[in-house]
Order: C-alpha cells, then structure tokens, then sequence
RNA sequence: GCGGGCGUGGCGGAAUUGGCAGACGCGCCGGACUCAAAAUCCGGUUCCGAAAGGAGUGUCGGUUCGACCCCGACCGCCCGCACCA
C-alpha cells in the first residue's frame, strides 16, 4: 500500500494555491458575498491547539462558501497591542515592538502552514500605525458625536504595576499579575458612553436569530435593563438643604408600596455623608461598611447591617405614613438611585433586613388560594404572582396592572416618573500603559482638553519606550508628551493613556473589506461585505468584546461610516482543546510526551516512561502551560500531516462542545487520510467529466451510486449546519463502502460509479483536509484544483428510495420488518405486514387492536 | 441565591427532532500477513444469557400505540451573573 506523505505534498499544494493566488477576496456583484471570520488572533508567537481548531473550523465554512458559489472574504489579522508584550520586556528586556512582530512573523508562518484558504493580502495588525492611526480618527468621530467623555471614576489600581485593572484582571481583590491587594483609586477617566445605546444593544439582540440563545441570555443579563418607577420621597422638614425635595429612589415593585417598611440609602449615599457629619455613630457606621467585603465569596455570606438615622419622610399615597431612613449595607450606590424603599413581604434582602431590625412586614400581594385573612410571610419573601391587597387603591388588581396605576399616581402628584435603569455601565477605555493606541487630545493649561485635528494624525508612538520598570513608559517617555496646544499655540501636554485593547477589536472586521483605504473604513467596500456573515470564536468573549463591537457598529453606522446596525449575523461559538492530566505522587504535573498508557480490562493506568514509576490520571482540562497538558501543532504536523491534525480536532467532537485531544485519535484520523490515499492511488486513471456512464442493470454499481449521492447530501447539510463531526463519520463510512466496492475485479459498472464518487469524494473531504484533496482529485484526472472545482451537486432522484425497509414493531417491542414502496399507505403496508410469516408467528395466540402505520418510518401492531 | 445548559457502551460521541438506541472513531478481543515486532488488512465488541430471550439512554413517576427526545419531582456535573432594589 502506498503510504500517503504530507511532508512532500502538503506544502506542494499549498504553493500552488499561492502562485494560483486562489483566494483572494474581490468584489464581484454577479455572486453572493460571505465573509467568514475567525476573531483574531493575539501574537503569543506560538501557535496552540486552540488556533488550530478555531481557523480550522473556519476554514471549512470559507472552502465550503467557495465551492457553492460565493464570493468569499476569509482575513487575518492580529490583536497586537496590549499587556504581555510589555510584561515580555520587562522580564526580558526585549522592545515590545520587536517582540511582537518577531511573534507575528512566527505564528503567520505556522498559520500558512495549516493550509488556510486566508486572503493574506489584507493583513494587519492593530499595533500597525495605519490601523491605529485610522483608530484615533474613529476616536475623533465619536468625540464629536458627544460619545466620549473624561471623567473621575473610580478604578482598580495596581500598585506594584502601577496601572489600572479591568475587572476581570482583578482576582480575589488582588491583581492578576503582581498579586498585590488592589485599591480604589479616583482617577480622571475616558469613557464611551455605550449605555446611549443600552435600550438598541438589548432590543437587538432578538434580531441576531444566528447567534447562539445562550450569548444572547448573557448580552441581555449583563445589560440588565429594568423597568420601574424613580420618584422621591419628601422630607416633613428636610434635614438638610441639599435634599430639601427628599430622597430619590428606584423600584421596580410600584404594586408593593402599601408594603413599605422604611427608606435605605447605600453608605457612600450623599446623604449619609451628611448624617454622618454630625453623628459619630453614623460615620463608624459607614466607614465600617467601606472595609466591608471585597472578594465574591465574602459579599456572599455577609450579614445584612444597617443604622437608624432618625430621619423620617413621608409615603407618597398616604400623608400621616411616616418611613424611617436606614443607611443600609446591602444597598449599592452605583446602581439605581442608591436609595430604595423596602418592602419586606416582598423581597428576601428587605425581609433579612427587617428581621433583624424587627421592622414592620406588611404582605399587599396574595398568592393565588391563600386567604387574605391566614397568609403571613415567615422568612421566605412572597415574589410570586397574585392580587394586591392591604393596598388601598390597588386592591385587587393583579401585579403588573398595579405597577403601572402606582406608577400612573405618583406621576400625577408630580413625584417622580416611570424609569428604565440599566445594569450595564459606560465604558472605561483609557489604560495607563504605553504599548496602546494613544488617545488623541492634549491638555492645555488655557483650553483645557483639546482634541487633535484630524491633520494632526496619526499619534505616534515613540520608538524608544523604556519598559524596563511598572507604569506608565509613554507617561515618562522624556520628550514625547510636549507638544503645543492646536487651538491657541501654547504648550501643551498630550494625553498618556492609551485605549483599551478591546477598542482595537471593536472594529478590525470591518477595516478588513478595505485595509488600506485611506479612511478608517471604505463604504463601497463595507457596504458590499459587511455584515460578517459567519464569526467564530471562544464563548470568553460572549459579553465583552461581542458587545463592545456591537456598540461600535452602532456608533459607526450612527457616524454614517457603516449601513449595517450588527456586525456579526451569524455568530458560533466553539469548544476548548483539552487533554489528559498526568501528575507524579508528589503532584508534580507531566507532559503528555512523558506518559505511558497501559489498560487492564477496562482500568487505564499511566506511568512514566523513562523510570517506570506509576503516574496519576487526572482530570481533562484545557490545554494549558500549567498543567503541561499540552501538545505542540507543528510536532503533530511533522508526524502525521497538518490535514490528519485538522480533521482530528474537527471530527472527534461536535464543533460547539470541547475536544479531547488524544493521541490514538489523531492516529485514526491520519489512518483515514491514508486510506483515502489508497483507494484513489487503486483507481485506474481515468477522466472524471466522463463519468457518468450508465450502470443501469448493475445492483452493485448502482447502490455505490446513490450511496455517493446520498453522502453528498448529507455533508452538504452537515456543514450547513455545523455538524462536522456527524459529517466526518459519513466520510468514514463512504469509505468503508468503497472499500468494499474494490477497483480491483470491478465490474464496468462499479468502476464508472467509482470514478464519480471519488470525484466528488475528493471535493467533499476538501474543506477538512485540503491538502489531501488536491492530491487525490489530480490523480482521479480533476480539472484544475479542487480550490476552484464547485462543490459536487446530488441528483434527488438518486437520493429518495424508491423502497423502505420498516422495522415492525409488536406492543414497542421490534419483531421484524418488511419492505415497503416509498409512500405506501397504511392499508398497503398492513397488508404486507400481516402476509409476513415472521410477524405472524410472532402475532399467534394474540388479537390485533389497532396497527399504527407511521409512513416511511415504522409500523406497530398493538394486540393482546 | 438567580439564570442557562448537560447526564447515552470502557472512552469521544450518533440517533433524520416522538418512530430500529449505540452510526463513525478510539480502545479492547480474535484472526490474516511476518522468523518476529510494528504497520496494514479482515472479523467481533451495550449488559445479562450457551441459546431462545430479556434488560437498557442519571433516579423515580407521568403522557403516548410508541419516549434518549415531551411533562413533573429528585440526584449529579458544567457555565454565566452575583446584595442590580
């Protein structure tokens, strides 16, 4: 048998693709556009197992598009700037910029090494100068649009890295990288204001009808968009001139008003600023609440506590209903109004409280059975469905009806108004690091802050950064921050911050249909490619970085610089990579290479090759550096060819779930590459256009046929439908048929059914091991390459049997099964159910009740 | 706590969405080839049973002629959010 060898043809073919230029995105309006994207990748400068099966997966569907027809556009580009260059030249002295492009040299060449139908003429990275100064130009945009803004926030800061942390880059209150305990710092921050388009981000959302119903949840939760009622509170005689009008609060329980307890106010409340002031114990209070909990797990099981300030304001439907203000530590400044009114019956955090507190627990909505005479709230709130009752004017009325005549009411007494209030916050884009896109504005002692003209672009950054130390490089830089104020000519200092990493991302995929123009983005060429058509990533990124570039689309399109509203129509979000673990009893992790497998009837045991010396299985988890639980690509590659890696981490799972990679798998994926290699190498030459000569008359040529043509089918709906597991056990399973339909000693007909279905074969398998199709289409004698053959079609006629084998079943249990015209009724098939012998023995002694016939499918025969 | 998802052979997973459970691959067992091993090829492989047959999709119950699929309760695992009023 001829072994197939990837070393020689792999590269072969992927030479030819390039000299062919083969997939070169072009706008052409006589096709249908599909722009498939994988989300970029970050510059590590190795190539995991991740990358392989996220481009992978990509990769099927640009091949696939191609073949059907479509002009398709499949980029790659780099998410280049951002924290571990930075931490590489601390650690190593390297200049940030080097290390990254040396990193982006290496990872191009192992991505070109996977075969990948990737336009790489329109390349780039976002530390590029012509991407991020295209960027600060977008920056400019939505400064003028009013959706960028500088204010004092308050962020996690480092202290050792002396920078501000995302929130995510916080971990038990300490940074992820130094582990120093993080603080609360007030610092002058940029923000886009994505909560402008809060309401559009949620509402949309139910127009993304391809995208994942659990991203979906996710964007929606993280929004967190309610409906209530704001209104205030007023004060007999206000306490203080600051809150003459009374205290504000937010609710989304109107309904529940006559169910009032007393008033909270969050401790970092402008009021309790002001209690405290002249009340010690209040201010112990709140200072005791601001060393609270930090970390989840703490804010978890924390106590509810409060202080009684003494102060009283007055029900908004009832004048002589006087409620106590508490300062409360459960309630959160940030959100809301940072006051509310309780409603103990009704809500689990007000009932703890009031327990403890001994507050009054007045029940206004009944449960539906319960008698308003008997039912009481114990210890668990009632947040059900029900009538209101206890409730004055509300009595009766079910909840949301309530909702709205309260919310009717205090709008009429001019004390407040119906509100929607957003969990989502604005966006903190600027990062004190100096390996960003700098932000485009100077400080001027006379103008204040200006931002550039778009003359004045791009910012560059230095070329001799110094990041030896934590902090800022650009901010210490000796020259780079003086400049002179482009409004009055004064001097002036630019801006140090750099933007957010997740601003690159937000919009790379549409600088991709035109990535040299000389606006940020080309309408002609967005209009035509844009929205993409396919996204494919990690589900890491199901809030962050899909939302931000949901946000920028908006903003962009607003701008007028886009006409699509979403970016991503269709959006899939694939597995991890994962392996085995392996540790020694010291718990001491080991590398895969370094195991030994051995079973004992159904028990796996490991040890260590070299010495012998018995090792622990553990659990399956992602690949990481950690763990040692990884296996290097292009070690898989040298063995087995990229084509076998390819098709392994595509075919051992479905593509939405993790894969496990094995090394017994990727030998049986290599295992198929060469029996795919085998059976074309049998085939006699021959010409595939000619291939479709008769074979009517031979059984054994014509079930080869249909079989082909049914394959055809399948794999064309698998793809469709991201099952390319299922799809690749098809494959599989085709082979094995062929295998059992020789070349050698065919007959006429079985050879010319052979040569049609290796033709088609050998499109079919393209999208997963490219390579490998090329080679077996030029050996059937393909017109071409693969790469430009359309995909092979199916004859309809082929595919639908004219007959169908029907399992017959007797009360659900399977007593044989019979064979039946396709479409034959139910009398028909009774009939030649009950001439059959076998059902009849089966049927002796019993009376027939009732035979279910389900067309096509199955029969059942109820008797007793 | 709230929200979402998932439980199928020794393992990864199929099952046309209410119609033959276990496709395909891995592993394992047996055989062929070989002096031998590897590779390759052929066959077997849910469990119990010699067979006939029976049982079986986390557990218990329900709907149905028929349930991995639908409903209810429970158990277990995974993910997201986390005092959001």
């Amino acid at each position: 048998m001829a072994r197939y060898n990837p070393k020689e043809t792999e590269p072969k073919w992927r030479q030819a693709w390039a000299d062919a230029d083969a997939f070169r995105a072009e706008i052409d309006p006589a096709r249908p556009k599909y722009y498939v994207l994988e989300m970029f990748p970050y510059p590590s400068g190795r190539l995991h197992m991740g990358h392989v099966r996220n481009y992978a997966l990509g990769d099927v569907i640009a091949r696939f598009k191609r073949a059907r027809g479509f002009s398709v556009l499949h980029p790659m580009g780099w998410d280049a700037f951002g924290l571990p260059a930075e931490n590489a030249a601390m650690e190593r002295g390297v200049d940030p910029r080097a290390w990254t492009y040396d990193n982006i040299d290496r990872m191009r060449a192992e991505l070109k090494q996977l075969g990948l139908a990737i336009d790489w003429s329109r390349e780039f990275a976002t530390c590029d100068v012509e991407y991020y100064g295209q960027q600060q130009a977008l920056f400019l945009e939505l400064f003028d649009r009013g959706l960028v803004y500088r204010r004092e926030a308050t962020v996690n800061w480092d202290p050792v890295d002396q920078t501000v942390l995302a929130n995510e880059q916080v971990v038990d209150g300490r940074g992820w990288r130094s582990g120093a305990v993080v603080e609360k710092r007030k610092l002058n921050q940029w923000f886009f204001r994505i909560t402008d388009y809060a309401d559009q981000l949620v509402d949309d959302l139910a127009t993304l009808d391809r995208w994942p119903d659990k991203v979906r949840l996710m964007q929606e939760n993280w929004i967190g968009r309610s409906k209530g009622l704001r209104f205030t509170f007023p004060f007999d005689e206000p306490p203080f001139a600051e809150f003459a009008h009374g205290i504000e609060v937010y609710t989304t329980r109107p309904d529940t008003l006559y169910g009032a307890s007393f008033v909270g106010i969050a401790p970092d409340h402008p009021l309790a600023d002001l209690v405290a002031q002249s009340d010690p114990k209040a201010a112990a209070f709140i200072e005791k609440c601001r060393h609270g909990a930090v970390s989840e797990a703490e804010i978890e099981t924390q106590e509810k506590e409060g202080y009684a300030t003494g102060l009283f304001v007055t029900h908004p439907f009832d004048p002589d209903w006087k409620l106590e203000v508490w300062i409360a530590n459960f309630i959160l400044m940030d959100y809301g109004a940072g006051a509310i009114f309780a409603c103990p019956a009704h809500d689990q955090r007000d009932l703890d409280f009031a327990r403890k507190y001994a507050l009054p627990v007045l029940p206004v909505v009944l449960p539906p059975g319960e008698d308003p005479a008997t039912f009481d709230v114990e210890d668990e709130a009632y947040v059900g469905p029900g009538a209101i009752y206890n409730s004055g004017f509300l009595d009766g009325l079910d909840i949301e009806t309530a909702k709205e005549r309260a919310i009717e009411r205090v709008e009429a007494q001019g004390q407040g108004h119906g509100a929607t209030v957003f969990r989502l916050r604005d966006w903190g884009v600027a990062r004190q690091r100096g390996w960003g896109c700098p932000v485009p504005v100077v400080h001027c002692e006379a103008d204040g802050v200006v931002p550039l003209p778009r003359s004045a672009l791009p910012v560059e950054l230095p070329k001799d950064l110094e990041f030896g130390k934590p902090g800022n490089a650009l901010a210490r830089h000796p020259t780079w921050k003086h400049t002179t104020c482009p409004t009055c000519g004064g001097p002036a200092t630019r801006e140090t911050d750099t933007l957010d990493t997740f601003v690159d991302s937000s919009w790379y995929f549409a600088r991709f249909t035109d990535p040299t123009a000389a606006e940020p983005i080309d309408r002609a060429a967005a209009d035509y490619w844009m929205a993409v058509d396919q996204y494919i990533g990690g589900i890491e990124h199901a809030v962050l970085h899909l939302l931000y570039a949901r946000f920028m689309t908006k903003a962009l399109a607003d701008a007028g610089r886009l006409s699509v509203r979403e970016p991503f129509a269709g959006l899939f979000t694939q597995g991890m990579v994962t392996h085995e673990t392996y540790r020694r009893q010291n718990g001491d992790w080991l590398e895969p290479a370094q195991i030994e497998l051995t079973v004992e009837g159904k028990t796996r045991r490991a040890k260590l090759a070299e010495t012998g010396e018995p090792v622990v299985i553990g659990d399956v988890e992602k690949m990481s550096k950690s763990k040692r639980n990884t296996v290097a690509p292009e070690e898989i590659f040298d063995v087995y060819g990229v084509d076998a890696a390819r098709l392994f981490v595509l075919s051992d799972s479905p593509p939405e779930r993790d894969v496990q990679w094995t090394s017994g798998g990727v030998q049986g994926a290599w295992r198929f590459v060469n029996r795919v290699w085998d059976e074309f190498d049998s085939q006699p030459p021959g010409d595939v256009g000619a291939a479709v000569g008769p074979v009517a008359g031979d059984e054994a040529a014509q079930g080869l046929r249909v079989a082909s043509h049914k394959l055809v089918k399948a794999m064309t709906e698998a793809i469709e439908t991201f099952r390319f597991n299922s799809g690749i056990a098809r494959l599989y399973e085709f082979l094995n048929l062929l295998k059992a339909h020789p070349a050698k000693g065919a007959s006429e007909g079985v050879l010319v059914a052979r040569q049609e279905a290796l033709s088609a074969f050998a499109r079919l398998i393209a999208p997963f091991t490219p390579h490998l199709a090329e080679e077996c289409w030029a050996r059937v004698g393909g017109q071409g390459m693969v790469v430009d053959a359309p995909w092979p079609a199916f004859d309809p006629a082929l595919t639908a049997d004219a007959e169908r084998i029907l399992p017959v079943q007797v009360n659900g249990k399977r007593r044989g099964e019979i064979t039946a015209p396709a479409g034959a009724d139910a009398a028909e098939v009774e009939k030649i159910v009950l001439d059959d012998p076998e059902i009849a023995r089966r049927l002796e002694g019993l009376t027939i009740r009732k035979v279910i016939v389900v067309k096509d499918r199955i029969v059942n025969i109820v008797a007793a």
